[in-house]
DNA sequence: CCGTAAGCACACAGGTCGGTGTACATAACA
DNA sequence: TGTTATGTACACCGACCTGTGTGCTTACGG
């Protein structure tokens, strides 16, 4: 929504301390969690002075929303826009996610802050109806009897994944892929199903 | 709960506070989360002194593990040992968890804490291993092709639908029961509906 | 040049946290 | 009766938290 408008004059100092900022809550907050990351720490982490983060955002649940709100197009787009992909490969694609992640920051905020009014609670939300919806639309793409049905099941594995993996410490994505393949089997009637024959046709 | 009560002092001397601190704990960590539950609370609520809680616990860690101990019997045994179902019927019955639950207080425990090194993360994953290996035996007794496969198909819906719960706000295992609905059909070959189970080799 | 403002370093306020120390009260048992 | 175990009430400690107040440094524009 902001983004940090001078005015004509553009004059700044830091080269950008808000992003400095930010991008030390992206790696803190999901490597330590958000509520064991303090302001000191989070702010050394950024070469930034307290003083100035408390001036670039009017407090911590600010910061964690925004930083929240900062990680739709990174995953959202770097998935669902591969035009090289059959829509049944995007729809799977979804479910090779790297193993760096140690656990999907949306699910870790509503856990952490166990609020649902907060505004990156709001955010999370967000965020995981728009997967669902990319993937309601990838599924309504490869012919789904009922994409929106095929979209929160396919959410729903992911989120299921995510968790899994971090309450076991081992990978549930590969489960959660196996479960994909089926559903998407099963929801795709017999005309498009074989699209193993089709591929060229597709492209 | 006011079965007990005593002259001017209101002095509650009583027995089994341990099992009182237990069920306040139970009660606070699922309602505000486990690092937003101060021991003055939990000790007032307990109404137990926070002298004596120590004496019964060595710490808030000590405790959260004891916790999160006391959840298996009534869950675990309390879905898996219904003889009156068939075996089909019992493994959809882990689907149907009553709305009183805000989240799975493994995957919350697992969250907060945030240390895989913690006793009641390594509660959370035996947990979470026990709910797998009682659907692989349900689904081996229903005669599926691959029973370790399919309770771990199935125990990463029941964590899905909960971590989506959570998030979403709203409820999400009806998603998950269709999925494994699917999954269990075709899992098991040649199976009857639901009415009688009978047994015929594959192939 | 000087003024302005962004940023820094540092201390500190006010609060909560987990955990203890201490003195006192009750019950059961010798 | 007295001892011992258990529990209470309450102050207190140090650590850490979010958030400010205050003065100082630096860069840039007029």
């Amino acid at each position: 929504m902001t983004e940090l408008e001078q005015g004509p004059k553009g004059r700044r100092r830091g080269r950008g301390a808000r992003e400095r900022i930010l991008g030390a809550s992206q790696h803190l907050f999901r490597e330590q969690g958000i509520n064991r990351t303090g302001m000191d720490q989070l702010c050394a982490a950024a070469q930034v002075s307290k003083r100035t983060a408390y001036q670039h955002f009017t407090g911590k649940d600010e910061l964690v929303a925004e930083y929240l709100r900062r990680f739709d197009p990174s995953v959202l787009s770097g998935v669902f826009d591969r035009t090289d992909l059959t829509p049944r490969e995007r729809l799977l694609a979804a479910f090779d996610i790297p193993p760096t992640t140690p656990l999907c920051p949306y699910i870790a905020a509503a856990v952490e802050l166990h609020d649902p009014q907060h505004p990156a609670s709001q955010y999370a939300r967000d965020y995981k109806k728009a997967v669902a919806a990319r993937l309601a639309d990838a599924a309504r793409e490869a012919g789904a009897a009922d994409p929106e049905q095929l979209g929160e099941q396919l959410a729903l594995l992911i989120d299921g994944a995510a968790a899994r993996t971090r309450v076991l410490n081992a990978d549930a994505f590969p489960t959660a892929a196996a479960i994909a393949a089926v559903l998407i089997d099963n929801a795709i009637p017999a005309t498009a199903s074989d699209d193993r024959r089709r591929e060229e046709v597709a492209s």
